[in-house]
DNA sequence: GACTAATTCAAAT
DNA sequence: ATTTGAATTAGTC
């Protein structure tokens, strides 16, 4: 994303919050999510004035991070290394700015409880999953991990293992038996369409239950919509 | 000026 | 790196 005037703030403090600045740059990427390292980077590289005091302003940022439900932490998938998890902007966290304003929203995003934990047990079974699938041989041969000791959540129906309805019969451990734990190894992994769909985490054949999107009541990231990033590097 | 989002400091995980 | 809390600052209506 060239821009001729990306720099025209000068050392002047961006009229722009963390918030925005943050989703900008989540947004700007082509897979509309980041680890914070590339955020940081995306921010420095484009406002001179966030160079410096760099350990406030970081700090500030991954306060922001954890604190506001709409940034949601997608669980770093073991054939990308690298440290930390990836941030992406909730799919309902769209019209966050609506009001045109990038400094301060009317309305601060918030999840409902319900969803809120739905949601992290569906983060928590991605997580789940990339040991399933990317688990290296010797720790694959164990088993497994015993079912017990994750315990659901009384509140979501969805079970954190599986990701899937509970009306569904079958589980992941069904299709990775416990004798072939071979077959585990050698899924495909996918272009990696966007992260919110399983799809881009297991294979077609192997887990085709797990296609359903788990955020299928949400929009996905979309074109079509003026990404605030253009929006705000449009008025620079 | 009230209301509350955003920022900061910083402890705990 | 992530989460959380408390205190303070500061946009908006």
């Amino acid at each position: 994303m060239p821009r001729p005037s990306r720099e025209s703030y000068g050392d002047q403090k961006p009229p722009y919050s963390y918030i925005s600045l943050t989703a900008m740059a989540i947004w700007n990427s082509p897979e509309k999510m980041l680890p914070l390292s590339e955020i940081y980077k995306f921010i420095t590289d484009r406002f001179p004035y966030y160079r410096k005091n760099t350990q406030r302003w970081q700090n500030s940022l991954r306060h922001n991070l954890s604190f506001n439900d709409c940034f949601i932490k997608i669980p770093r998938r073991p054939d990308r290394p690298g440290k930390g998890a990836y941030w992406a902007l909730h799919p309902a966290a769209f019209d966050m700015f609506e009001n045109g304003s990038l400094l301060r929203r009317r309305k601060r995003f918030k999840l409902l409880k319900s969803d809120k934990e739905s949601l992290d047990n569906e983060l928590a079974a991605l997580a789940n999953i990339n040991r399933f699938f990317f688990a290296p041989p010797e720790s694959a041969e164990y088993s497994a991990p015993p079912p017990k000791q994750r315990e659901p959540s009384p509140v979501s129906k969805i079970d954190p293992v599986t990701c899937i309805r509970p009306k569904r019969s079958f589980t992941i451990e069904s299709l990775i038996s416990p004798d072939k734990p071979q077959e585990a190894q050698s899924v495909q992994i996918m272009a990696h369409p966007h992260p919110w769909t399983m799809a881009s985490y297991c294979d077609l054949a192997v887990a085709p239950v797990m296609m359903q999107p788990c955020y299928g009541n949400y929009i996905p990231p979309c074109k079509d919509l003026i990404g605030l990033s253009q929006l705000a590097l449009r008025s620079i």
